[in-house]
DNA sequence: ACCGGAATAC
DNA sequence: GTATTCCGGT
């Protein structure tokens, strides 16, 4: 118990800054409940959202719908979505080579994928999108028919998981929480009218892409501080989303499917209360919460973000029983197994940030490869998470980086001009976005354990690698080559650009890990399937966990009662599981690391002396969200309120320009 | 049609 | 950081 405290403590004292702020429920959230979009970018509607809203929407159907799959989408008239977007963004000369473009930018983003050999079809890769950005976004909008059924989450916890519950205070029946505006909903809608704020709240050029500023019932924008404690900055793009055509957007299918219908999988697999994606009208809300943080970058990362809204976790009654968590916690292990879905997506350590393994980037989707070998019997049913991975197992075939080599390219200006001066020769650092590695660079500095144990330093940072490029040697690039799995990628990224402080809690998730390689020599196959599958699997919902268990120690075995809020002792339950699942995991990373520093060292010492630094820096060990979520759902009620307001507001229709 | 690098705009 | 522009290559 005093333990719990501390940790709770000490994550607060860290973790809040301004928030602190007295007004509200006198609750103060941590500061990635705060956080705004940063990056102006992201600020704008970007192009996967708008995609997707033209996906809701059934006039514009005849222009791009939902075909096939999970997540698979035909353009059917290329010219005419480039128009729209064009407009949107008050880019006459949009076409659809530009467009395209920017969908192709996403490939690495793993945000989409192409979707071979079908014209103009490409495909989302939901896992990021919906069940962490959108989790509930509702596919199936066509009008066509097409039954574009929520892509039923991986085999998830075969039994009705209901982890997160709903909402905390209003726990209404397991369906109408979730849809009634009352419920979850409003919740939703708050992160709207906030989100709406960071938005357009400064018209640009658009004249208000979307209604949204007016929208917060006042405002968030203005520095309403008031909303902000309910509302997840991150998700107001989502969020929006969603209620345009959800609840919020009357308007939106009128009838066309069935809202819910059979999109909602209220039992089922689902870890999650409710499914995903949930119909337009009743939504499912919640998805775990995941993270928010994704930002809608798509490229944001961190894998669990509580957020006080949605966040299930906050429940009152939170209360799951082990079994099922047990189950969940197998299931997702099992399906993060079929799917090879690596592990790291799951990253426990968010100081360690590791490469991940990237395929080769075509080749992946074009497999086909459908033999995820089904599924494993667990041999037993309940225990969670031991993979068969050994701890000091390293798997050769899987370094974590692939190199791809290539000559620089010149640049178009050197292509077209002199060649003389070489601006910006193009290496791993810089990218437009792809590897991670900048993102990683900063924050790269390994767990004190971690470390310590390999002793290597491998350091793999930004800089380092920068170094390499700039060292002279041939200019390698780094890519992220895959998609699916490398989702975990996007999150270490991100992750990277968060404060080190919130992260902590934001992963201490409940991430299951697993075995990276198939053990088994079934080799592993990069995607089962992408074309359907990639969900990564949905982010778990993390646990309330507390810190991850410091490796050294031998979990402890389940602490009973440590008091604390009810909330508590089950958390610590998972977290022993975790710890050994981490300490485990950290030997993998650690093995990993090493592979890469081996070859990038190899690769440095050739040019340089090599010369390594070791970040290293103890990892602080995460903090903890203990009884501090429970709190924040009390703090959920009375915002229902303001979320209808917001949600009245909202309107879809963009301006033109 | 599609890919992806580079430069650039915002 | 995201998207837009261009554009050479497949």
């Amino acid at each position: 118990m005093s333990q719990i405290q501390h940790k709770v403590e000490w994550r607060r004292g860290k973790k809040r800054r301004a928030e602190k702020r007295p007004g509200q429920a006198g609750f103060a959230f941590p500061d990635w409940a705060y956080k705004p979009e940063s990056s102006p970018g992201s600020r704008q509607i970007q192009l996967w959202h708008f995609i997707l809203e033209l996906l809701r929407k059934e006039e514009y159907h005849d222009v791009i719908a939902w075909q096939g799959d999970y997540g698979e989408f035909v353009i059917k008239d290329p010219d005419e979505v480039a128009r729209l977007w064009g407009a949107r963004k008050c880019k006459p000369q949009m076409n659809y080579d530009k467009l395209s473009r920017a969908l192709r930018y996403y490939y690495n983003k793993r945000i989409l994928h192409k979707t071979k050999g079908k014209r103009f079809t490409y495909k989302f890769n939901f896992n990021k999108l919906v069940l962490v950005n959108y989790p509930f976004i509702d596919m199936g909008s066509t009008g066509s028919g097409v039954p574009q059924s929520a892509p039923p989450l991986p085999s998830a916890a075969g039994t009705h998981f209901r982890f997160p519950p709903s909402t905390p205070s209003d726990m209404l029946s397991p369906n109408e929480d979730l849809r009634s505006p009352g419920g979850v909903f409003s919740a939703v809608a708050r992160r709207m009218a906030r989100g709406s704020v960071s938005d357009c709240s400064d018209g640009t050029s658009r004249g208000g892409e979307r209604g949204l500023n007016g929208g917060g019932g006042g405002g968030p924008g203005g520095g309403g501080g008031g909303y902000r404690s309910m509302i997840h900055p991150r998700l107001s793009h989502e969020s929006l989303f969603r209620m345009y055509g959800g609840a919020g957007n009357p308007n939106a299918h009128p009838g066309s499917r069935g809202p819910l219908g059979h999109r909602v999988h209220p039992d089922n697999l689902s870890p999650f209360p409710v499914s995903p994606l949930p119909g337009p009208g009743g939504a499912g809300l919640i998805a775990p919460p995941l993270s928010p943080a994704l930002s809608l970058t798509p490229s944001s990362h961190l894998p669990y973000t509580p957020s006080p809204s949605l966040s299930p976790m906050l429940g009152s009654h939170f209360s799951f029983n082990p079994e099922e968590m047990k189950r969940y916690l197998q299931a997702h292990h099992q399906s993060v197994y079929n799917y090879h879905l690596s592990p790291r997506a799951f990253l426990h350590y968010p100081n360690v940030i590791i490469p991940q393994p990237h395929r080769l980037a075509q080749d992946k989707r074009e497999l086909a490869h459908p033999h995820p070998h089904s599924t494993h019997p667990h041999s037993g049913h309940s225990h969670p998470i031991h993979h068969p991975l050994h701890l000091g197992e390293e798997p050769p075939h899987l370094s974590p980086f692939k190199f791809k080599l290539q000559p620089p390219p010149l640049g178009r200006k050197q292509r077209d001009g002199s060649q003389d001066h070489h601006p910006r020769q193009s290496s791993l650092s810089s990218g437009s976005g792809s590897l991670s590695s900048s993102g990683l660079g900063s924050s790269l500095s390994f767990g004190s354990d971690l470390n310590s144990a390999g002793g290597s330093g491998l350091i793999s940072n930004s800089s380092s690698t920068g170094s390499l490029n700039s060292t002279g040697l041939p200019k390698i690039k780094v890519e992220p080559i895959s998609d699916i799995e490398s989702e975990e990628e996007v999150e270490v990224t991100d992750i990277s650009d968060e404060d080190p402080d919130d992260r902590g809690d934001e992963y201490d998730l409940f991430s299951p890990r697993h075995p990276r390689p198939h053990p088994n020599g079934t080799s592993s196959h990069p995607h089962p399937h992408d074309e359907d599958l990639d969900e990564d699997v949905f982010k778990a919902p993390a646990p309330p966990s507390s810190e991850p268990a410091e490796p050294g120690d031998t979990p402890p075995p389940p602490s009973p009662a440590q008091g604390q809020t009810k909330c508590i002792p089950l958390k610590l339950r998972f977290k022993r599981r975790w710890s050994e699942d981490q300490r485990m995991e950290a030997m993998e990373e650690q093995d990993d690391k090493k592979v890469r520093g081996e070859k990038e060292r190899e690769r440095e010492t050739e040019k340089n002396g090599g010369m390594q630094e070791n970040g290293a820096g103890s990892a602080p060990s995460p903090p903890t969200l203990g009884g501090y979520e429970c709190s924040l759902l009390l703090a959920q009620r009375g915002v229902n309120q303001d979320l209808h307001q917001a949600t009245a507001q909202l309107s879809l229709e963009n301006k033109d320009c």
